[in-house]
RNA sequence: GGAGAGGUGGCUGAGCGGCUGAAAGCGACGGUUUGCUAAACCGUUGUGGAGACAAAAUCUCUACCCCGGGUUCGAAUCCCGGCCUCUCCGCCA
């Protein structure tokens, strides 16, 4: 969230990014508002808590001396009726400013175009040759069908539409992933591997934002009130709630794979082929918590560290800059990289790298002391490095041979017992 | 699931309802001493909020001893609820 200071001293900013987030926000003015009243309100009784402790000193006093203190005890008891009631109106007060403060979104970073949503993207970078084929390359559900590695019948008569089921060399493909990408970011990028719960409480999922916002996305246990993860970020980023590092604990990288559960509300009739879009899928998250001044330039290391995984499987891909209309609600700025999937003859989204600025960590209390004894808040930042899924898919579309066979990315064979290619089983 | 014990500052650990934002020790930081290191000695050592100030420095007030209620003129201390940790038993991959 922003801190309030912030909104009061530049109340057009917040607006202005709001409109250019398109975001349904909360109203500025009704919070500045608020604001006012809460601080005169503790301001009152402060002073009345401050009387109290002066008399209650004189009470002490006088009852040490052998006095008696029946009337100050009596004037006190008022005070002390004064100050309930005005903590009473200040606890109905504190809540409504929070909750609207929880909903102002983050303000855009200054060379973030500006835009309506994804058309106003801006890309910034291709990598890799068109692949061009003497056949037609076919969808990865054909594909997935005809090799038997794919069953997504089956998986909607276990759990309904939007499941996947993998079976033999494609579950095996699915492990070498996950492993090569860990592996890459560990050994190559300096991130530390995590294995964090895949369940998480209410507090942890306000931390990171999923709430209150997008609590119908969210899965949710009702007799326990856990949220399955809807991604890494939200256990990862939680590790140092309330914490305060030291600078030399920064930069911090951490590097966990997690299942990650959504329920896609409101989303019903996109992508509904294949394997594009669906409740639970795996993904390898980055996550850094890092000092201020540097997240801008963190931020293209962890954007290039996502890309490698793409470069090393030989898989075409672009970046995009997103606009304010397109970014979500906590990013300050934020790049997607989008992979070419020949089959489908369109690039999918497989990694959205953000730089938060201090706007988790602020919700998040997350905070470290610089070289002064300074108390700073961290800048976060994360990005996917990469979702599972729609990797597999631009594999399996990109490597389809005419027979129907695909070829495995060298980096991968290692991690499948040298096996070269997927034929039928 | 049953029974018990416990949650105090960066850590260990005292704490009678008022003199306790909190003893003591450790650590950290600064200084003195020292050829260097160590030791010794001296000093500093929380955070949030509100207000004063143009702002910073600073000052004043206020709150915070797991969280939330309650009792009281006054709560780290008493009472109730919750959360968490540990031990034992049961169940269990």
């Amino acid at each position: 969230m922003l801190d309030i200071n912030f909104i009061r001293n530049n109340p057009d900013k917040v607006k202005q990014a709001i409109d250019h987030k398109h975001e349904n926000a909360s109203n500025v003015d009704q919070i500045l508002e608020l604001d006012t009243q809460r601080r005169s309100l503790i301001h009152a009784c402060e002073q009345l808590k401050s009387k109290r402790n002066e008399k209650s000193k004189e009470v002490s006093e006088l009852k040490k001396n052998g006095h008696d203190a029946s009337r100050i005890i009596e004037e006190t008891k008022k005070i002390g009726d004064d100050v309930k009631s005005l903590e009473e109106k200040l606890k109905e007060l504190e809540p409504q400013i929070t909750n609207l403060l929880l909903r102002i979104p983050n303000i855009p970073a200054a060379d973030v175009p500006i835009g309506k949503d994804a058309s106003d993207n801006v890309i910034v970078k291709t990598w890799g040759q068109r692949k061009t084929f003497d056949f037609t390359p076919l969808p990865h559900w054909e594909l997935g069908r005809m090799l038997n590695i794919l069953d997504m019948e089956r998986s909607s008569k276990i759990s309904g539409s939007g499941f996947i089921l993998l079976k033999g060399l494609g579950a095996k493909l699915e492990r070498a992933l996950y492993c090569f990408m860990l592996d890459l970011h560990t050994r190559e990028h300096g991130y530390t591997e995590l294995f964090p719960p895949f369940l998480v409480n209410r507090t942890s999922m306000t931390g990171t934002g999923q709430l209150p916002k997008l609590e119908e996305d969210m899965y949710r246990t009702a007799t326990d009130d856990l949220f399955l993860v809807p991604t890494a970020e939200v256990p990862v980023t939680n590790i140092h709630r309330d914490e305060i590092l030291s600078y030399k604990d920064l930069p911090i990288y951490y590097t966990a794979y997690t299942p990650c559960f959504r329920r896609e509300a409101g989303s019903y009739g996109k992508d509904t082929r294949g394997i594009i879009r669906v409740h639970q899928f795996n993904k390898v998250e980055l996550v850094k918590l890092v000092r201020p001044e540097t997240s801008y330039t963190e931020l293209e290391s962890l954007l290039a560290n996502a890309e490698k995984v793409l470069q090393l499987l030989g898989l075409e891909y672009r970046v995009a800059k997103l606009s304010t209309g397109d970014m979500s609600f906590a990013a300050a700025k934020c790049y997607d990289i989008e992979v070419w999937a020949p089959g489908l003859d369109k690039f999918l989204e497989v990694s959205s790298c953000s730089n938060f600025e201090d706007f988790q960590a602020r919700r998040i209390n997350i905070r470290f002391r610089d070289e002064d004894g300074k108390l700073r808040f961290v800048h976060t930042l994360n990005g996917s490095g990469l979702a599972l899924p729609r990797t597999v898919i631009a594999i399996l579309e990109t490597y389809q041979q005419q027979d129907g066979t695909v070829i495995i990315p060298e980096v991968l064979q290692p991690y499948m017992r040298e096996i070269k290619a997927i034929t039928r089983q």
